[in-house]
DNA sequence: CTACTGACCTAAT
DNA sequence: GATTAGGCCAGTA
């Protein structure tokens, strides 16, 4: 066998693209469900951050297919992940962030290989 | 089992 | 830009 270790849920799918997103950057929750495997599951993205909003992955690098930040404003939540994408650089303007200069495009190869163990 | 809820998405308006 | 409608799907009551 040259792998015997279970399958990962489809949690730990989502946490590892998750870990994958560089500094800098941002991607989106239907994105990340297409990239872990899960088409049509990106309602479940926002359960698997909700899940382990740790300082374990980079929650705040995942946003909306409008750019815009999730979170509801008025929830301490919202203006932290704001904080956190200032803190690399990344504008964010009336909870909206440029997709077209910050989005994510994950080379497939290593998306495989990441997700094989 | 059904009903409702979301840190969603796309297309249409 | 903003809002709506329909679709989507796991979790929860």
């Amino acid at each position: 066998m040259l792998n015997n270790s279970k399958p990962l849920s489809d949690i730990e799918r989502i946490q590892t693209v998750v870990k994958m997103i560089p500094a800098g950057q941002v991607s989106t929750y239907g994105r990340i469900a297409d990239y872990a495997g899960l088409l049509h599951k990106a309602r479940y993205v926002s359960y698997a951050l909700a899940q382990a909003s740790h300082d374990s992955l980079p929650w705040h690098r995942v946003i909306n297919s409008q750019g815009k930040i999730a979170i509801a404003k008025g929830n301490p939540s919202y203006f932290k992940q704001i904080e956190l994408l200032r803190l690399e650089a990344i504008q964010v303007n009336h909870g909206r962030v440029n997709l077209k200069q910050y989005l994510w495009h994950p080379d497939a190869a290593t998306l495989i290989f990441s997700l094989s163990f």
